[in-house]
RNA sequence: GGGUGAUUAGCUCAGUUGGCUAGAGCACCUCGUUUACACCGAGGGUGUCGGGGGUUCGAGUCCCUCAUCACCCACCA
């Protein structure tokens, strides 16, 4: 098959995907002898299409996954996507609010339809997306955060954990978002800096600082430090009449560790309904809690007069009431403070008390490894003792700092999009109530008694999705017969025996702590295992400018989709790792793209030299290696394969590619196809185009699937599927041979460049390897031609080589002198260097061997380069 | 307040356990259209590896310290 100048991936990569999905390569098997190897794709959120930081997890994991499957491994790539409770729950109340119109006003039945039709949408894009990549996910294990195998998991999680008195309802305080009308946990809450005023009243004797007068109404209790002398004459308990907002009120000495007397006049009153330090307070005080404002962000009839404001047009008002009745002190207005703002819709939260369920982590009734345990220090066991690695290892100190800081986990939330809270209650007509938990709903009718009514809340998402690893290995129809315990419908998932723990966790670091640590958490509880072993976490992507990519940018933003039009899929898969380490973020640039676009036209240039040069001549014989740029190329080849490996293996794509990037352009383009040209030598040529396509393939799996489906008959099949095979043995001391040439060719280049002498000859006087390999000297070194020959003085000599000059005018060759002078100071001072080193008493006790005796070699090549250059200067000086 | 990362060529960044004269891509300059590729080939790098100190025979790499930038966690009412 002719192929054409230039490769054109838009051309081929549809067909190539479809060809993969078709032939069933991507598709797992659990009882195969082979060894298994599973990665869990982290399900996307469907909010739309894939974004780059998608392209990147998605390059990462392909590659990984395609390097098992051609150690002969049964891969497994497990894929799905995620309902993405609160995110979507946003975008939907946004689009109404755009309507004009609002959750409330369509109600519950007609919101789920709307946000199904979006997330429906969503999904199909993105799957789509993934194949663009070349994912070779197994999409007939395709899995659903809300499947109904996985809404059993997380309901028998619930439940195990409600039984284990893991999971507790109670009222404390909760970051409310008045916005979205739901509470979200301390991880989703991202604090800004914003400028504020800062108020200072008086309050009786005392003077207390705020930012919020509209949250003062009932503070009744006034806190210090016990240890400020300043208010030692206050008491614990003590309590005094103060004129306060509406009127007087009865204040109660507090004395608390928690208030810091340099802070202000050390002096605090508190709201202990609407701050979660003054709940704390509250608590340890056993203290009234009352609620000041209501859900909506509004004040409560205890503001009397300002009642049903919102609080912002309160604060004013309120301040003024204050100013008025003499009680104010002192304004501030270049007080810096943080806000809380919800992460995804990014309302303002406010702090409210309400009944939630939560996850303990202090509890200790979790079994691991023969102990009882809390949540909490079974996360920090398995990474404590290495049941699983952290890539980079930095991470561990960041893990560790977050769970000292770890409180139990709020996970109900007040939006409709998600997995219902598996709790349902009923109450009889005395008005008696019965709260009912179970996996499935209660089906009993009794007497005097109302119907069931399920809790009306939903999961966080974060709750499903940490069950990720297993939900999805659980066989899907066995999981429909709930006469099966969990535990046996495990043992009977020929996926979950096969592929559980996963191999690795490939993830950005920025939800280490949402998801992986999560994870680690439900999945150690309830399967007794690890979710993975390995944790990979990747960099972000940022904009050009080093910025987030962001929303509000929209000119940050740049669309995968758009990139892989014009450049392919490839391209963009090898832009995303050149170059990059694990955890740190890089930021994106166009010239990574178009340099890959050309490293797959590189590719494809090979193969069309290689199969012209081949014609219809391709043999399947071993190919044996001749010339020393033969063995030189096989050895090359060889190290390139181990090198790629072992740092796959290690996860250090960026070096494994520059590896193979390396071997592609400058040895085997550059210098092995250019030398065979002289004599090509077809079988090997043969031998090295399927090799590189096979080492090439699981970063540039489309381009060199495309070549690959062009072989001739005998070598075709799927690349996806070709294992890989042991290296060609090659004689390393022949390779030598050829580097060598190549010593004596950059030389001959480098020289008639510098003096800008065309067809310039090189003679020899009874040098073997000139003798030997003449034709490909000349070939590859642009030269007339390479002869044996008397020796002429006038001409200039080849460094180290005493009987090697090339036919250059000695007038042209005082030119050329000052270059060599040049190289002569830097090669004494070499020599000088290495000779300080062997005279180096130290050097010479502390340094191992091999060292030394490097050293020593270099010195004595240094010595005679040294001593060749000095004798061209002399003879032109 | 606590912590992490970054600081290496004009730009964006690699550099594994300390060990040859520190690398890549892009950009730039010179030459070249030799029939695989101009999305190409050949040649071209004087970098105080952020500053200072230390450990070591030897430091871009390990330790201390300072500076700048970015981010994470906690959060002062």
């Amino acid at each position: 098959m002719k192929l054409p100048k230039q490769y054109e991936a838009k051309l081929y990569e549809a067909d190539i995907y479809a060809l993969w999905e078709k032939s069933g390569v991507f598709t797992a098997d659990p009882s195969s002898q082979k060894k298994h190897y599973a990665i869990s794709m982290p399900p996307p959120n469907e909010t739309g299409t894939l974004s780059l930081g998608h392209a990147l997890f998605i390059t990462l994991q392909d590659i990984l996954i395609r390097h098992a499957r051609q150690q002969g491994k049964d891969a497994l790539w497990l894929p799905g996507t995620d309902h993405a409770a609160l995110p979507v729950n946003a975008i939907i109340e946004r689009q109404l609010m755009e309507e004009g119109t609002n959750k409330h006003a369509i109600g519950r039945e007609e919101f789920l339809r709307r946000t199904r039709t979006f997330v429906g949408n969503s999904r199909d894009t993105m799957l789509k997306q993934m194949r663009i990549m070349g994912a070779s996910a197994d999409w007939t294990r395709l899995r659903y955060t809300l499947d109904d195998a996985l809404n059993r998991c997380v309901n028998e999680t619930f439940v195990k954990m409600y039984n284990d008195g893991l999971i507790y309802r109670g009222n404390r305080i909760v970051n409310w978002d008045p916005q979205l009308e739901t509470n979200v946990s301390d991880d989703e809450v991202m604090y800004v800096e914003e400028k504020g005023t800062f108020y200072t009243f008086r309050y009786g004797p005392f003077e207390i600082g705020t930012a919020r007068p509209e949250t003062k109404f009932r503070d009744k209790y006034v806190v210090m430090h016990p240890q400020d002398k300043r208010y030692a004459q206050y008491k614990h308990g003590d309590t005094l009449e103060v004129e306060w907002i509406n009127g007087p009120i009865i204040a109660t000495i507090i004395k608390d560790e928690a208030v810091d007397p340099k802070f202000g006049t050390g002096v605090m009153t508190i709201t202990p309904a609407h701050s979660l330090v003054d709940f704390d307070i509250a608590e340890r005080h056993n203290l009234d809690k009352e609620q000041i404002i209501d859900l909506h962000g509004n004040l409560l009839p205890i503001a009397g007069e300002f009642a049903g404001m919102s609080i912002d047009k309160a604060r004013s008002q309120i301040v003024k009431k204050l100013t008025e009745k003499g009680l104010l002190v002192n304004v501030d207005n270049k007080y810096v403070h943080h806000v809380a703002i919800n992460e995804r819709g990014r309302g303002v939260i406010e702090p409210q008390i309400r009944l939630q369920w939560f996850v303990d982590v202090n509890k200790p009734v979790v079994m691991w490894k023969g102990e009882n345990q809390s949540l909490k220090t079974v996360l920090q066991h398995v990474i404590r003792d290495e049941d699983i690695n952290l890539i980079p290892k930095r991470f561990e100190k960041v893990y560790f700092n977050w769970i000292d800081n770890l409180r139990d986990w709020c996970i109900s939330r007040q939006i409709w999009w998600g997995h219902r809270i598996p709790v349902w209650y009923r109450t009889n007509t005395d008005g008696r109530e019965e709260t009912y938990v179970g996996v499935q709903p209660p089906t009993d009718k009794n007497e005097g008694w109302h119907e069931w009514k399920q809790d009306p809340d939903t999961l966080d998402t974060w709750f499903s999705s940490a069950l990720w690893t297993w939900s999805t290995l659980i066989d899907q129809d066995l999981a429909a017969d709930y006469t099966l315990s969990l535990s046996e419908l495990l043992k009977r998932s020929p996926d979950f025996q096969a592929y559980h723990p996963t191999n690795v966790m490939e993830t950005g670091w920025d939800i280490l702590f949402f998801w992986v640590a999560r994870m680690v958490l439900a999945t150690t509880y309830m399967t007794g295992q690890i979710p993975f072993k390995d944790v990979y976490l990747h960099g972000l992507i940022r904009a050009e400018d080093g910025k987030k990519m962001s929303k509000s940018r929209p000119e940050s933003i740049i669309e995968p989709q758009e990139i892989i039009d014009h450049y392919g899929a490839d391209a963009l898969r090898m832009a995303l790792i050149m170059n990059v380490s694990p955890g740190n973020d890089q930021n994106w640039g166009r010239g990574k793209v178009e340099a890959n676009r050309n490293f797959c036209n590189k590719i494809w240039n090979i193969a069309r030299y290689i199969e012209t040069v081949l014609g219809n001549r391709w043999s399947t014989t071993t190919p044996i290696p001749t010339t020393p740029a033969d063995h030189w190329i096989v050895y090359q080849l060889a190290l390139a394969q181990q090198g790629i490996n072992k740092d796959l293996d290690n996860y250090k794509f960026s070096e494994a590619y520059a590896k193979l990037y390396r071997f592609i352009w400058n040895d085997l383009a550059d210098w092995y196809i250019e030398a065979s040209k002289v004599s090509p030598n077809r079988p090997l040529l043969a031998h090295l185009l399927q090799s590189i396509l096979v080492l090439a393939h699981p970063f540039a799996p489309f381009v060199t699937e495309t070549i690959w489906q062009t072989l001739p008959p005998g070598t075709n099949s799927l690349l996806a599927a070709q294992v890989l095979h042991k290296p060609l043995k090659a004689d390393k001391d022949k390779g030598v041979l050829f580097e060598k040439i190549q010593k004596i060719v950059v030389e001959a280049r480098l020289i008639t460049k510098s003096l800008n002498v065309r067809n310039a000859k090189l003679h020899h006087k009874n040098d073997p390897l000139l003798a030997a390999h003449g034709s490909v000297i000349a070939h590859l070194a642009h030269l007339e031609s390479v002869t044996p020959s008397e020796e002429a003085f006038e001409y200039i000599h080849l460094t180290g080589h005493e009987h090697v000059w090339l036919n250059i005018p000695k007038a042209k060759g005082y030119t050329f002198v000052r270059e060599l002078q040049v190289k002569q100071t830097e090669q004494e001072k070499v020599i000088q260097n290495l000779e300080n080193r062997l005279a180096n008493k130290a050097y010479m006790e502390h340094a191992p061997n091999n060292i030394i005796e490097e050293t020593k070699k270099q010195l004595s090549e240094a010595r005679i380069t040294l001593e060749s250059i000095k004798a061209e200067v002399n003879r032109f000086s």
